[in-house]
DNA sequence: GTAGACTGCTCTACACTGTAGACTGAGGCC
DNA sequence: GGCCTCAGTCTACAGTGTAGAGCAGTCTAC
């Protein structure tokens, strides 16, 4: 069996997602989504020639879902509408977001996507020699940002907690009251303000 | 046993530091790490709760590699060597990279470190108020640009060959001869430059 | 000097994982 | 009828994390 079929793959896309957003990525095994499709877990292998295949799968479906803001807005407003449907992206399946940062996403959707993004760098005045550059440095912090979200590197142990504790962290006093946001939407947001002034200082 | 031992902690991290390095973060199983110490697999939970908890203790021996950089120095200067360090880590440590963003590092090491670089980012004149978002929004870039170029996330499959590929990439067909860098030290490098002008615009 | 506790470890076992290999049964074509 | 392909199953293997029981040696108290 070299060649795969393609007939069911969405079907088991789809269950693998559901099994990711219901119950982790930990979760995802191959019997798993086989016993959702409601087959053998070695039927599975017809589709995809294993487990790895299967998440690659899974990434491009997922970026497939980010859809490019409309062409007629500023190359502002659009890299920041992407920006936000990345970050709903990742709120909206959690678990999947570090496959992310750890798989190529070579579909053409996200290709597409990235044709889109460089064409906003281009409109917004980058030099072509450091649009491929300026695109992975935003793309590389806001899926960056979203895997710190989901696995709780920003949240876990406040810093105020280690304000507290610490004696020898001066800076960490002196910023008690700052140091634990409640409001990551706003921090987002202030974070693509200032990247925006990378690519257009004001 | 509820209260873990400490004597053989250092140990057995080494030889779970050596099994990444050398075999990749999937062969580091409590099995691989107990036979490299000489030990039965169940005598390692005398020393940490689960997998888990090795995995993050890893994650601080780490971090604790991070050496900050001469208080002596500007506050860029030192913005710059701890982002270089933490880069130079991730080569030296290809495979223990994805860790660090999925597991919040609350180490004593490390919430020194942050210290240090609130103190840099204080000393640069940002706004209290901003401080521990922009060390985040660093932070998080530093980490995940060295857990793309690991991952094979910005490598894979060449930009190029996409631009030859498809007809309707009108980006990428303009910008062809620079879709590819072969100087990633270079792009982090511009990268940094243009992140430093976020904190203090020239 | 001996009883008992504690330490550090081993052994066995269980429920899971990904997946190779061989097989079965149904449908289409000559 | 004979044959081929397809879709899926069944069995099996080597590997995983870790619970639970047990065992030899050392330290302490009487």
């Amino acid at each position: 069996m070299r060649k795969l079929k393609t007939s069911r793959q969405p079907e088991i896309l789809d269950a693998a997602m559901a099994i990711a957003d219901e119950r982790g990525l930990d979760a995802l095994s191959m019997r798993a989504v086989a016993e959702r499709v409601g087959v053998t877990p070695m039927a599975l292998y017809g589709y995809f020639r294993n487990k790895d295949e299967l998440l690659d799968a899974l990434v491009g479906r997922l970026l497939g879902e980010l859809t490019p803001g409309d062409p007629g807005r500023t190359w502002q407003e659009r890299l920041e509408a992407v920006a936000w449907g990345a970050r709903r992206l990742a709120h909206r399946h959690p678990a999947l977001v570090p496959l992310l940062l750890s798989r190529p996403s070579v579909t053409p959707d996200a290709v597409r996507l990235v044709d889109l993004l460089y064409q906003a760098l281009i409109d917004a005045g980058v030099p072509d020699a450091d649009v491929p550059r300026v695109e992975r440095l935003l793309s590389t912090f806001v899926l960056g940002f979203a895997v710190s979200e989901v696995n709780g590197r920003f949240t876990d142990d406040s810093g105020a907690a280690r304000a507290r504790r610490g004696a020898d962290l001066p800076a960490h006093r002196r910023l008690a009251e700052h140091l634990a946001p409640d409001d990551w939407d706003a921090e987002f947001a202030a974070d693509l303000t200032d990247l925006m002034r990378i690519i257009r200082p004001v």
